[in-house]
DNA sequence: TCAAACCATGGATCATTGTCCATTGTTTTT
DNA sequence: AAAAACAATGGACAATGATCCATGGTTTGA
């Protein structure tokens, strides 16, 4: 499909998405025609690019989110990914206790301890 | 207490405890000195640029972090300072679920859903 | 066929969240 | 009293994550 059907189905913006792709985050192919270079991108770029919404969402930059890409590369060794994938996995962990942490004092200055 | 005291026991820098003075989160009153213009920071700014670190990490915005405050602001009305922190308790809980989405996404890339 | 909609590229711009620096003045320490 | 450490101010700089715009070409549909 071409970026606008993409845009269309994910949400992200078609500027985003071609930010996206600069940053090695999604990849395209050069369509068949001879007439034109637009890109063509395939089915599994719309299941990527929600996850990167909810992601992005979730507080992971950019760069995580490349090395998340690249830790499940065929070029990369499984284990490694593996390895990478767990790291990203603890850091939101840490996050989400964070946010629990501040919602329980947002709580209580709420409940008047004011 | 002064601004490097201040820093040193809440581990955020003195460039940053301006940055957030300059952007209404924390307030300060000019020393008695005739002789300096020293800010003077009392013992609450210690908790709250803790609250603001743990905050930050958590995702919030300077801007999230100003409503807050001005919520819990002596001229705001507690009603309306409740409602305003309800509602940033509610993103940061709509933001704990993206976190777990992620996480089971991850789990499951890891586990070879690849 | 011809306008409207779409696409690529490259660069400019923007907001956010800091950090760094120079300058100048004040305390503190030695 | 002189040096070292600290403070205020204001502006420059930086990284991140977009968004916008101009230009020029392509496709589509009325």
């Amino acid at each position: 499909m071409r970026i606008g059907e993409l845009a269309e189905k994910t949400g992200v913006s078609r500027d985003t998405i071609r930010f996206y792709e600069r940053n090695g985050l999604i990849s395209s192919s050069v369509s068949d025609s001879t007439t034109n270079n637009y890109r063509e991108y395939k089915d599994d770029c719309v299941v990527i690019l929600k996850f990167y919404a909810g992601a992005r969402e979730a507080g992971m930059s950019i760069a995580d989110l490349r090395s998340i890409m690249e830790s499940t590369a065929d070029s990369c060794d499984p284990e490694v990914g593996r390895r990478v994938i767990q790291s990203k996995i603890s850091e939101l962990k840490e996050r989400a206790g964070q946010i629990e942490n501040v919602i329980r004092f947002l709580e209580k200055v709420k409940n008047g301890a004011n």
